[in-house]
DNA sequence: CCGGTTATGTGCATTATTCCACAGTACCTG
DNA sequence: CAGGTACTGTGGAATAATGCACATAACCGG
């Protein structure tokens, strides 16, 4: 059963009866009508209805079709009332990608607004994969470094979170502070194992430190965020964390470069839905509280 | 939800989940695809799909479309079989209209007709009323008469009800029989009480004998058997009839005209159906033993 | 019996739809 | 990194669908 027009057209003579009704109804002409049900009899090689003067009577096999026509009518007309109210309801699901690192901060403003939207599903992905918007993978994803600019995504600045160069009192115990840059060469650091990570504080490191000053090597931020607890080196610390650890010392004032910018990005198609605004909306809210 | 061609053009994008499949299976081509999505979303203001280089992911509302559309589609295919298998098989209504008088005939066959088709139901209807099978009313009539020729009628002949003209004994016994044609105002007659009915018969007799000569009039054929067998006067009577009732004697040789001709008549879209053709079939078999 | 109304059905002009060809982009593979 | 592949997207030509006008037939009421 190829075209189905022709099938709501058979359905709409079935239920008035007659040609002109139906055509009424579609809101074509009559003619039309008539050529659609010849077209859809003669495909099928039945005779839906029987023709006379005072204008269609379903056979049969019409009176068939008019049953299965009926609930299929019903079916579409609630899809479209769903379909016209999902844009509105907060249900379903809600995916949100983001670093690992801001865990922490995200997953209790995700539980507060699933507790706030009962029907939601709250699906927080975090990775190393870039959880791709365009694939439909995620609803909202905050993303950091440089400003976002594939398209059909909507950007939006979200927070900056300043980091600083730190050391452990243990550590300035054995080897001192820096006085500048011409020190760096004498002491240890902590960095990115990829000297060609994206983060702004990262680029300064590799830039302004000889490669053989850094000693202790990460890929996971925590980890090195362990080792300069543990006085492994100098090394960029999220200020957030460093009012935990009041053992840290700040080894020189922070670059306003060394500022990690993280933005919240979403897919065009749904940022303007009621779910992915609302959400938007109690993020940025929440996030004011937020000390990074 | 207007345009169901729509509807099942986005569920075979959101099956195939690339524009191009989709096109494949519907036999068009990639643009009218991709028109089509675009029409039903702009409609209804709703996102299906989430556009990238790699294909068309359904989005919830695309997702939610594609399971109305699968069992739609389902239902439409069971449809469609059962429509193409509906002519072949004998089953459903078959609806049947003759005249009263031929129901002791037609009844035992309508019966076994039924039994050898178990999933049938027959509708045999008798009555003054003509059952208009333009109209739907019926499969198959039995007509006598003149040649009936309705348009998108398919007309062939069937049996023919000979009738003879007679009295009963008693009534012989009273008033003896006429001689010719020039005794019949002497006599009593039986006849119909409309003066312009159609049946050869009837017309014989009211231009023959005159009008004050038939002293006793009826409507309906049993109730002038009736009148006749009782001894009111000379009157027709079918011949198959008169084998029962061997009080009943001949007035005179029949006329040719006086037999009653009949016609199987069908509308032309149901005739060539194989429910129509087997009990066409099965009907004419076992007129041949009837005694008329 | 006879207009008036309501239907279906059909040729022709118009409109909308579809197809075609080509451009552009992302992704994969050697 | 370059070539190949598979996909989307778009402007203009070809085609199919639609609308229109008119003919025709049946029925109804007076």
């Amino acid at each position: 059963m190829e075209n189905w027009d022709e099938v709501r057209t058979a359905y709409q003579v079935a239920r008035a009866g007659t040609v002109s009704g139906a055509a009424e109804v579609l809101g074509v002409h009559h003619a039309t009508v008539i050529r659609h049900i010849d077209s859809i009899e003669a495909r099928l090689g039945v005779k839906l209805f029987q023709r006379h003067a005072r204008g269609y009577t379903p056979t049969e096999a019409g009176a068939d079709l008019l049953m299965v026509a009926q609930a299929t009518d019903d079916q579409f007309s609630q899809l479209v009332g769903r379909l016209k109210g999902q844009g509105d309801d907060v249900t379903g699901e809600l995916v949100v990608t983001s670093l690992a690192s801001l865990a922490p901060f995200m997953a209790p403003v995700l539980m507060r607004f699933q507790q706030m939207h009962p029907g939601l599903i709250v699906r927080y992905l975090t990775g190393d994969r870039l959880f791709r918007l365009e694939y439909g993978e995620a609803h909202v994803a905050v993303r950091a470094g440089a400003v976002p600019n594939q398209p059909d995504n909507v950007v939006q600045p979200f927070v900056q979170q300043r980091t600083g160069l730190y050391a452990h009192k243990d550590y300035v115990k054995r080897h001192g502070l820096p006085k500048g840059p011409e020190d760096f060469g004498k002491h240890h650091f902590v960095g990115h194992d990829n000297p060609n990570a994206r983060a702004p504080f990262l680029k300064w490191l590799s830039d302004t430190v000889p490669p053989e000053a850094i000693r202790f090597r990460a890929i996971d931020p925590g980890t090195m965020e362990q080792a300069i607890l543990a006085g492994a080196g100098i090394g960029f610390v999220p200020e957030c964390l460093v009012q935990q650890h009041p053992d840290l010392v700040q080894v020189m004032d922070p670059l306003p470069d060394w500022t990690a910018r993280s933005w919240l990005v979403t897919h065009v198609d749904l940022h303007r839905t009621n779910k992915v605004q609302s959400f938007l909306k109690y993020l940025k809210e929440s996030s004011q509280d937020w000390v990074l």
